[in-house]
DNA sequence: TCATAATGACCATTAAAATAGTCATTGCTT
DNA sequence: AAGCAATGACTATTTTAATGGTCATTATGA
């Protein structure tokens, strides 16, 4: 048996709405899944792992698919993304550099 | 040699911004990246690369992660993801099963 | 109707991610 | 001021993803 990964729901249902836009949009272009695939340069078995929400693809593959059809992730800043990494950088140089954790993490490997 | 993947710039930025999301909200929440790491359970290498933006990480991890610090994806729609995906569903519902491409995938791997 | 190509599902192989571990540095807390 | 823990970086090993191929099915355009 090997180790069993568990996903939060939100996080399968995160990657699976992911899939599911990327696919969608796909069929409103009119593109074959091996036409979608070649453009992404990926193969066209990983392609359909990430539109059927496959929680192990490369995330820079499934981000570079959903740009290839036009999806806008992120659109809640309609700023740049450049604009965005930015301000986040600007945020996390307010905060201390180091983090003490207070808390200790539970185990519960069982 | 082995062949070098490109990435699109949006694939680039939009994994950068969401990794340094990530970074900044777990610093909110003062934890310390081994912190995170056990409770997303991955190891904390893994976790400095989605912090960031490494285009490689499996989508599940990145996205876990995000979910932990309260990080909310898909924003944009108020909807409950798993009605966000159903209505995708319903949309690819509505379109051909099947996609004949007219347009040939122009092969520029030189 | 009929041929073609899109889809869904496998499998074996290859390439690469994830891991655990280590080490040096240095910021934070007391 | 001092000790400790967080961070950044790297390595070898194990695990797993990505690939290319195949095959059956069947929707679709001619």
């Amino acid at each position: 048996m090997t180790k069993e990964r568990t996903y939060s729901k939100y996080a399968q249902e995160a990657t699976l709405l992911l899939g599911k836009q990327i696919k969608l949009a796909r069929k409103q272009r009119k593109w074959s899944e091996q036409n979608l695939a070649d453009r992404a340069g990926i193969s066209r078995a990983t392609l359909q792992k990430i539109e059927n929400g496959a929680l192990t693809c490369a995330i820079g593959l499934a981000f570079e698919a959903a740009a290839l059809v036009g999806l806008n992730l992120f659109e809640q800043d309609k700023l740049p993304l450049s604009v965005s990494i930015k301000n986040a950088n600007n945020m996390i140089a307010l905060l201390p550099r180091r983090i003490k954790s207070k808390t200790r993490v539970v185990d519960d490997d069982f």
